[in-house]
DNA sequence: CGGAAGGTTGAGCCCCATCAATTATTGTGG
DNA sequence: CCACAATAATTGATGGGGCTCAACCTTCCG
């Protein structure tokens, strides 16, 4: 179980706290939600496509991934969930959720009833407004695996989503350095970039072979993390990781 | 110019009234978003990446796109812009734009203050949680277009794409049972499916062939669109054009 | 009517998929 | 601790979907 009387051992806060500088009450306000946590075992099902959505959730230990399926079995992930990260925070208008969510590794995951996401958004505003600054960001990122699905190479595509992991890994204190733990079959990494898994294999002995990561064991390391550019153009801007400049607050309504 | 005072006139109107029944008062609030309109020819610029967002956004006319860039020219389409779409919502937020967004063809587009969109959410929940709902829809499109780039083919994502703007267009009136315009380049459709202009010409042959849609002069033809499936496995559910459910509201903040 | 832009078609190639076999790696029970 | 099976990763050979280059045609518009 989560311990919510340790400032700062939620990667949620570590997260909020790079947009704005929280006070301790508004810490406390973050920390109040992460009562309720659930161990998930890995490869679980957390959310159906077209199950109904509830509650909100916040991740803070494990992996999990969006992805959707066709018929015939073809699966696309489109995005990575990290500890900090949050899911089906828009519950609140009581949709059926359009694609899947499953934990890939052994979670912990809090679940938050609806009325405290918008008790918490009335609040404590600025907190809000991190929240929602957190979900532009993923919305950005969705837009960036667009163009890497559209208009990058596979060696790009592969090189660009490394260095991702290891730039968001770093915002919650998960990296160590240029190394990070990726606990994804080659299978999994296929189904993120649109290839298969022949060919992710190839594709990151290139990787290696440049010198621009290192690969072994489920462990990587980014070899030139100074040199972006190297990594399929990334640039950072998209992972909008600066302040909030400004007391203005986002929208939170209550029924 | 816009005349605000003919009701349903508006695309916005027509959106949102799927989402929920809206109340006269409630239709005027909208409308009142809608006094300042501009119009543009085609290929302007309307945002550029890395620009400071100011003001929320809402199309009556035209087709505009959400883009970005390589270094060498390569571009990829993320999202098509219709009429009764909004973009930059989050302006609220005070942030950089993380992509550019570009007039296909000749404009209007009405320009709202952060503050009559954080007021129009304080007064009127009920509208508050349609923007929030089409917010949603669009987040859910990108991720239909993360699954199409990654895991469907050329011609299933050609047929995916049409028969979902045929959709689109439907909700706010423009098209014409099986029939409507498409404004748009063989180059532009590549930017958007991740292919070549050479490519799309032949995909389209393709499913010209097969019988499942008529094209030519930039006015396409759902042929058969009853059978969803058939065009790469549209199934609409993404775009949660189900109205909502009850009363509770949406997030909206002010300062 | 002429030029420009867009669309179509053909030939050849390359990136990545497919199929199949081999080699790690991981996990399990004796 | 080893034997063994299951899963994951790697490598090779071959094929195909989509790209490239280039020519030609069609449409549009001044």
């Amino acid at each position: 179980m989560a311990d919510p009387h340790t400032p700062d051992s939620h990667p949620l806060l570590r997260k909020l706290g790079r947009y704005a500088r929280l006070s301790a009450a508004e810490r406390q306000a973050i920390t109040s939600l992460l009562r309720r946590e659930a161990a998930f075992p890995e490869h679980t099902d957390l959310v159906r496509q077209g199950q109904m959505l509830t509650k909100a959730a916040i991740i803070r230990e494990g992996w999990a991934i969006r992805y959707r399926t066709l018929r015939d079995g073809r699966r696309q992930i489109m995005n990575f969930l990290l500890p900090g990260d949050m899911f089906d925070l828009c519950a609140f208008l009581l949709t059926a959720s359009d694609h899947s969510i499953a934990a890939l590794t052994p979670c912990k995951i809090s679940f938050v009833p609806v009325s405290s996401i918008t008790d918490l958004f009335r609040r404590w505003p600025r907190v809000g407004a991190a929240l929602w600054k957190s979900a532009l960001q993923e919305e950005a990122m969705l837009r960036e695996r667009i163009l890497s699905l559209g208009r990058r190479s596979a060696r790009e595509r592969a090189a660009h989503l490394l260095y991702e992991l290891w730039v968001r890994l770093g915002i919650v204190g998960l990296r160590n350095g240029g190394d990070f733990d990726l606990p994804l079959t080659q299978a999994d990494l296929a189904d993120a970039l649109g290839l298969t898994p022949v060919h992710v294999s190839r594709t990151l002995r290139y990787l290696r072979q440049q010198g621009l990561i290192g690969m072994s064991n489920r462990h990587v390391t980014i070899l030139r993390p100074r040199e972006e550019g190297q990594y399929g153009e990334f640039g950072r801007d998209y992972l909008h990781l600066t302040p909030i400049r400004d007391p203005v607050a986002p929208p939170v309504g209550h029924a």
